[in-house]
RNA sequence: GCCGGGGUGGCGAAAUUGGUAGACGCGCUAGCCUUAGGAGCUAGUGGAGCAAUCUAUGGAGGUUCGAGUCCUCUCCCCGGCACCA
């Protein structure tokens, strides 16, 4: 034994040494390398691969590695086979920047740049598994990365589009709509720019719903699934048709009547007056032949007498339908609009025709397709619901047509209703809007678009403020979208003067708007505008004097019944709680208030004597949720009984001091001071009384405000509908589905999320491998020429070229090297050119934790053995700043991958946490330009890579961000050298069996259990903290270090001494191997088990009381574990600085806390 | 504006979830050791006071025997979202 101390720990710590000692010996033991073992649990850590900047290594990166590596040394010895590998994410542009500026190949600044790194990372002791090392820019890595986009081509979720897209105009490239941040490009700065481009695109909308609800399934940070789905951006609402009615269109109409003269053609002059009325012409031709029909002489009739051209609307009645669409066919012009009214029967659709010899006489085939073509999909097929004979027919007619199917009670009302005869109703143009409160259709007073929505340009030319309106939406076009979108300016916008459109709900017409807070990109681009109850239509209403309707009132939020009763609450871990209040004065109204949740609720007090007008009221909601024989409690003068619930499940008692209060004279309100109301007893109910209870008092803060301020602001909530036709005095909530299906509308889902946009214009990405063929794309217009490059011929390489820049016109510079651009097409091998734009850096990090699973695999992307062994990763952690990006995408390309078959889970990460930046000093960024940048390569020479890495750890919670404190390190060294020369006083066997050794039994068991929670919960500050008490306390043992008269310090025990170094091994590895094989061990600490611990060694047998007098520390006393109160008390009321104060003293009563503390309280 | 997370010594931070506020570390002070100290060791270290004691967790108020922790109001900082209908 003293040889070896004498070779190994009694010299001076010296990490320069050691550390590279280990580091080399555990690579050439292969120590970390991970095996697929068959019954053996596997634990899959996961750091992101790092971007290998010129730079170097950040200590940020530090931070994170050095958290998950603690916590896959951890696994490794609790018996896991763990996989914790590392690579490189190279493609980007700041590597082809510098490029661009040198003029060394990005391949070759790549290779420089991983060496440094990984040089670093090696040097900081890290327990990754080299041999599965992958870089993104391997043509054998991207090859994979291709494959895949060549998968999502195939399944058609990758497509290629003209868009507007988001453009960096000093990167020169085109962003994802998640790369621009404020309106600017993330890396840059710059305010992006909008520009018309074709570019590839991912599909993630189709996953939109699945990436939002797995997450329930997964656990990641409860503010990374936050984020995730706020950038989803899921919300159901209503799809709801506005018909718009524009006052200055010439339409022409030409009504067509049926041929059997019926009751029906009564009603076309009355149809015509009302659209000459409007402003229309009309033409109501009287047709030959009309009881004799033949279907060839009346079709010549018409395109002889009748003008059709685009301004044309045919309203055919009967058999004047078929006559209409055999004129149409033959014209071959296209018309304006067509009606089709309780049009005449095919025999083939039923037996009553059969019979009837002039539906024998037409020809019932038409060309469904080019009378689409010919009205532009504005045509509508009109039934009267007691039709039973042609209703079957009609619904025929109108889907092959792509027509409008209306139904209404009557034929009367085809032709003159009341406000508007359904004919018009159905040529008319029709806006659909998105809105999340269909409840609130009746309250919509106007209409607003998007100034891009297409519907403007569609009645532009009918406009009166023709030029107002273009003028409008040009500014908006220019608008950066930093401009557009910054929420604090004020609204502007434009009506659309002539044109209206009709509430469906209530058949007003209201006016039509654009403006720019109407975004083209969400929803249909239009709204119906609530200005009652929206913030945003509320200030434009107020801003243009539009009109302002409320249909919810706040009503039942008021009462605690209400929310005891809101369906969607859980009912767990409610309480009632019971508060007597003493009144204050006679005829005045007791209320209190309290807040949670953010609903503010009232309570009521008693009901006073008589019918005033608030006592009506309240009786009246009262009755209205179904208490019709309750009475009211309260007796005048007496206590008044006040309500309460509690919905937070922490809260234990009920703050009503504050809560008030104003009271009721004379009709009045009146504020009434706290003082005024005072508590007289509480006392809490269980939830199950709660309906008997509530029985007592009801009432509504609401109805005060109601009657106080007016229609003055808008309101967000729910509540109850009024001024809302059948509907109202119903729930708001629960009347949202029926309003939108009484008026046609759809229930949908919308998402915020995009598709992804996916082409880079630029050089130093993965080729996108596909190829442009004109003859394929003349043969099959539908894949616009794009042919995949076959999968055996993967990958398409990245071909070295002089000139990295980028061009003005946005192509990329591989679009110059014509020798590479100009291939065969692999299917017809005529003459194609390839795609020359290339993946964003999104591409490759998307998948690369599949990767490491099976790296070298040439044939596949991963062996499907190895995936399910491997897979999912079972711990990620990684920046906040990749919560929305990196991390939705490889979800989404996961789950793709899933779907394909390829990979066992449907999610790849099953836990992901976050580690806090790392700032300079004073917190503000690190960065080269302000020169505070630390460099580790520094850190490690000064005081090695155990005590940085200890520092890292021990510098505040892992989550938060935190300045860096160069001077700090000086701890962490300390700490480990204390560590070190602890050494020279181990003892050779095990601890003695002594009082001070039973004391330290204690402790060791406790830190064993601290720093194994502390790690699990990423708390890795406490740990470390935890392990310097330990060796405080081991410092300490045998009588402390320094003894005047003892030269050779105390003993400290091998056992004690090897449990420290196990558990700070995952933190500091290399000197803990050191001090470990110098105490003679064969076997690397690191492949050591994890220590367990005694959980009744780990908890402590005597126990500190405190002894308080009224609250105050006083004195405190040791005693066992579980010591009975009784005792507990007599010893505190014995203890001499707690009876200084007692003395001459009445004590009231003692409270006894089991374990911790005896609170004496006196009376006086 | 909305949604999260915070505010505790000179500094980074702990606090078993309502029970001794400031663990652990940095820094600082005094002493020891030393040729030396940007090393090590010992003791001390929130503030006021000679002391007993009082007073302290952004601010104000409250509940409680007892509050950093619960409640009400309010101020500030950080992160995310931001005209998403």
């Amino acid at each position: 034994m003293k040889k070896k101390l004498k070779g190994g720990a009694t010299s001076k710590y010296n990490p320069a040494t050691i550390e590279p000692k280990w580091q080399k010996k555990w690579e050439k033991e292969k120590l970390y390398v991970a095996k697929e073992k068959a019954g053996k649990k596997k634990f899959y850590g996961l750091i992101e691969f790092p971007y290998p900047s010129g730079d170097g290594l950040h200590v940020g990166h530090i931070r994170s590695n050095t958290a998950m590596d603690i916590i896959c040394r951890k696994r490794r010895r609790e018996g896991f086979e763990v996989l914790y590998p590392i690579g490189w994410d190279a493609f980007g542009l700041p590597t082809e920047n510098y490029a661009i500026k040198t003029g060394i190949q990005p391949s070759v600044v790549t290779k420089k740049n991983t060496d440094t790194f990984r040089k670093q990372l090696k040097a900081l002791g890290f327990s990754f598994d080299w041999s599965r090392e992958v870089n993104t820019t391997d043509p054998k890595y991207y090859r994979w990365t291709q494959w895949i986009f060549l998968q999502l081509l195939k399944n058609g979720l990758a497509y290629k589009k003209k868009m507007t897209i988001n453009w960096c105009p000093k990167d020169l490239i085109g962003l994802a709509n998640e790369e621009v941040v404020n309106g600017r490009c993330e890396r840059c700065g710059t305010p992006v720019e909008k520009r018309e481009k074709e570019q590839w695109m991912l599909a993630i909308t189709k996953y939109a719903e699945r990436l939002d609800r797995d997450l329930d399934d997964v656990d990641y940070l409860p503010k990374i699934k936050t984020q995730q789905r706020n950038w989803i951006g899921k919300s159901e609402g209503a799809e709801i048709d506005f018909r718009l009615t524009i006052k200055n269109s010439k339409t022409r109409f030409v009504i067509l009547h049926g041929f059997d003269g019926g009751a029906t053609t009564d009603f076309h002059p009355w149809l015509k007056e009302v659209l000459e009325k409007r402003g229309h012409e009309v033409e109501l031709p009287e047709l030959p032949n009309a009881y004799h029909p033949k279907e060839a002489e009346q079709v010549e009739y018409v395109l002889k007498n009748c003008k059709l051209d685009e301004n044309t609307v045919i309203v055919a009645h009967s058999l004047g339908a078929v006559v209409a669409m055999k004129a149409l066919m033959k014209l071959n012009k296209p018309i304006s609009g067509l009606v089709l009214v309780a049009a005449a029967v095919d025999p083939k659709f039923d037996k009553f025709y059969e019979s009837r010899p002039f539906a024998k006489e037409f020809d019932w085939k038409y060309d469904y397709a080019l009378l689409q073509k010919l009205t532009g999909g504005k045509v509508a097929v009109l039934s009267d619901l007691k039709e039973k004979h042609r209703s079957r027919y009609l619904k025929f007619l109108a889907e092959k047509l792509n027509a409008r199917f209306v139904e209404t009670s009557s034929v009367e009302e085809h032709f003159c209703a009341k406000e508007e005869p359904e004919v018009l109703k159905a040529v008319t143009p029709s806006i659909k809007v998105f809105t999340t409160r269909p409840d609130t259709l009746f309250g919509a007073t106007y209409m607003v678009l998007a100034p891009e929505n297409p519907w403007v340009k569609i009645v532009l030319s009918q406009l009166e403020n023709k030029t107002e309106v273009e003028a409008y939406i040009a500014k908006a076009s220019h608008e950066t979208e930093i401009e557009r979108t910054d929420a604090t300016k004020e609204k502007t916008g434009v009506e659309l003067k002539g044109v209206k459109a009709v509430n469906p709900a209530n058949n007003e017409e209201i006016p039509v708007w654009i403006a720019d807070y109407v975004l083209s990109d969400y929803g249909t681009g239009a709204i119906m505008a609530v200005p009652a109850h929206d913030e945003r239509d509320w200030e434009f209403a107020k801003k243009f004097g539009l009109p302002i309707r409320h249909v919810v009132i706040p009503q039942r939020i008021g009462f605690p019944g209400e929310l005891a009763f809101r369906p969607n609450e859980p009912v767990v871990n409610r309480r009632v709680i019971r508060a007597v209040v003493k009144h204050w004065s006679d005829n005045s109204y007791a209320v209190l208030t309290w807040k949670d949740n953010g609903w503010k609720t009232f309570i009521s007090g008693g009901i006073e004597e008589g019918e005033d007008p608030v006592t009506a009221a309240k009786r009246e909601i009262f009755e209205e949720i179904g208490y019709k024989n309750a009475e009211f409690v309260g007796p005048i003068g007496g206590p008044v009984q006040a309500k309460f619930y509690a919905p937070n499940k922490k809260q234990n008692r009920i703050d009503i001091q504050q809560g008030l209060l104003f009271k009721l004279k004379n009709d009045e309100r009146v504020d009434v001071s706290p003082d005024e109301l005072k508590i007289h007893e509480m006392q809490w109910l269980p939830w199950e009384s709660l309906g008997e209870f509530m029985k007592g008092t009801i009432m509504d803060s609401f109805l005060f405000e109601r009657l106080n301020s007016g229609n003055n602001q808008y309101f967000i909530g729910s509540g109850i509908l009024i001024d809302s036709g059948q509907f109202s005095g119903r729930d708001s909530e629960s009347a949202m589905k029926e309003i939108t299906e009484s008026v046609g509308g759809k229930w949908v889902t919308k998402y915020k999320l995009r598709d992804w946009v996916f082409s880079r214009q630029r050089y130093w990405g993965e080729p996108i491998p596909v190829v442009h063929c004109d003859a394929c794309e003349a043969k099959d217009p539908d894949n616009g020429g794009w042919v995949p490059i076959p999968e055996k011929d993967l990958p398409v390489k990245l071909p070295v070229v002089k000139n990295y820049k980028p061009t003005q016109t946005g192509e990329s510079p591989l679009a110059a090297m014509t020798k590479w651009v100009n291939v065969k097409c692999p299917v017809c091998k005529g003459p194609a050119k390839r795609e020359t734009d290339t993946m964003p850096n999104w591409a490759g990090s998307s998948w690369y934790y599949l990767r490491y699973v099976d790296p070298k695999n040439a044939t596949r992307f991963a062996d499907s053995k190895k995936l399910k062994y491997w897979t999912p990763v079972d711990w990620y952690n990684g920046g906040m700043e990749h919560t929305t990006l990196h991390l939705l995408y490889s979800r989404f390309w996961h789950k793709f991958l899933f779907d394909q078959g390829v990979v066992p889970t449907s999610e790849p990460y099953t836990k992901r946490t976050s580690h806090g930046l790392i700032l300079a000093e004073f917190g503000v960024k690190m960065s080269k330009s302000k020169g505070n940048v630390v460099n580790p390569d520094t850190i490690v020479k000064a005081v090695g890579a155990d005590a940085l890495r200890v520092y890292e750890m021990f510098m505040g919670p892992f989550d938060q961000p935190i300045a860096w404190d160069t001077d700090n390190i000086a701890g962490s060294r300390r700490f480990i050298e204390r560590v070190w020369n602890m050494r020279q006083r181990i003892t050779g066997g095990a601890a003695e069996s002594s009082p001070a050794s039973a004391q330290t039994d204690r402790i060791i068991h406790k830190t064993i259990k601290k720093v194994g929670d502390d790690i699990e919960a990423m708390r890795f500050n406490t740990a470390i903290s935890s392990l310097m008490i330990l060796v405080n306390e081991l410092e300490k043992q045998g009588g402390g270090r320094r003894e005047e008269e003892v030269e050779i310090p105390a003993a400290i025990s091998r056992e004690n001494f090897e449990i420290l170094l196990k558990l700070l091994a995952p933190f500091a590895p290399h000197v803990t191997e050191e001090l470990w094989v110098s105490l003679g061990n064969k076997k690397s600490i690191h492949l050591s088990d994890w220590p367990a611990y005694d959980a009744s060694l780990a908890a402590d047998d005597e126990v500190k009381i405190i002894v308080q007098v009224n609250g105050k520390v006083r004195g405190s006393f040791m005693a066992k574990q579980g010591a009975q109160m009784e005792d507990l008390e007599r010893l505190a009321k014995g203890l001499p600085e707690a009876k200084k104060w007692l003395e001459g003293k009445q004590i009231g009563k003692v409270i006894v806390v089991p374990n911790r503390l005896v609170n004496i309280v006196l009376t006086n």
